[in-house]
DNA sequence: GTCTATACTCTGATAGAC
DNA sequence: GTCTATCAGAGTATAGAC
């Protein structure tokens, strides 16, 4: 499909119009976004915008493959730091942290407007988002072949459980709040850790308490 | 402001018009949902629709209304049956779950499309949301205080990463999937638990492992 | 590749008869 | 309270000059 192959060329590169396209999307949703908005950000006209992007669907789908290869490769990367099962637990949850709330929109958009996608688009979003999750299975199940694990629980529940709580967070995290990113994504997996983790096991990390914040359910 | 008693009092009966919305908002988002769908969905035309809710957004605001009544009455409710810490986590756990996936729309329109609200009513819907956090931080707040719990850890973060990852759910979860709505509650619940317990406290629930499933980020 | 200008559809909301 | 009929505006997408 042309459609696929274009948005993936668009993606590899690092369009200022996708840019500013996903960030309209995730300030008010792909639906409450305009094309005349995107084309005023840009500096450009309607007409113009037409040309590199033929639907404004186009362009969520650009966002999407961007969101989940930008993704995907941050969490390979920070992985690839450490052997042991918790620190890349830790480390692939900071990458993703980071790209959801802090440096990228694109996975953000992907998570929470790409269902705005339809037909094809829809279900080729559904097939990297399932090669993403398998990433993170494969953290999880390496984890446990170490024996360090309980195991009587489905790790499939455990990644739902890290990534549902994750991608939460950008629903309620603000960069003044009273935690960085990486302060956050370290509680998690800590919390997380001490949870699944054989009773015994040592925990990692100490952190030290800090004074309350966080509104939003 | 005569909008938002108008919205209170809708919110308490139970109106089937509201139903019908709500579903619709929930399948399609709020912007994506016409006033004519949802007018034909109950078998009215738009014109007797704006007599009962003169605009879209009166009617998204009566669903965040009710949403947080009813789960907070749900929670407040499921409490009452326990006084162990821990099952009253799980107990809540179960009741919050259950009105997002399987019983009620509101609850799941407030979270992820409330953000359609503007003005007064964003607001009102942020000053409820704040009030229901703070059912939830009392009932950590209380686990906390029997001692059982570690203190080194914000109890906010907590509430964040439960809520979240319980929140989250609604995106993946299947009624035909592997786990009924309560057995997602416990294992969550018995995770958590077992991440902020003290090192030693006995864990209260002994599950068994099935096989495995879930997908999506 | 960007512009001007516009076609056509659908939207939320209203007015007024019954 | 519900209907019929309709408005004014905004929406996406297009055609064609430059």
């Amino acid at each position: 499909m042309t459609k696929s192959t274009t948005a993936a060329r668009i993606a590899s590169s690092d369009d200022p119009v996708l840019e500013i396209a996903g960030r309209l999307f995730r300030k008010n949703g792909f639906d409450a976004t305009t094309v005349r908005q995107i084309a005023d950000a840009a500096g450009l006209l309607p007409g113009s915008l037409h040309y590199r992007y033929s639907t404004k669907e186009e362009m969520l789908l650009a966002l999407v493959e961007r969101g989940i290869a930008h993704a995907t490769e941050a969490v390979r990367l920070a992985v690839a730091d450490a052997t042991d099962p918790f620190e890349r637990m830790r480390l692939a949850l900071r990458a993703h942290l980071r790209l959801l709330i802090r440096d990228d929109v694109a996975i953000y958009v992907t998570l929470y407007e790409g269902r705005s996608l339809s037909g094809d688009s829809w279900a080729h979003m559904v097939r990297l988002r399932d090669r993403y999750d398998a990433l993170w299975d494969g953290i999880l199940h390496a984890a446990a072949g170490t024996g360090r694990l309980r195991r009587d629980i489905d790790l499939s529940l455990v990644r739902l459980l890290l990534l549902g709580a994750a991608n939460w967070t950008a629903q309620w995290f603000s960069p003044s709040g009273s935690y960085s990113c990486d302060e956050v994504a370290d509680a998690y997996a800590d919390l997380l850790w001490r949870g699944l983790a054989q009773p015994g096991d040592r925990p990692v990390l100490e952190l030290t308490p800090r004074r309350r914040r966080g509104k939003s359910v």
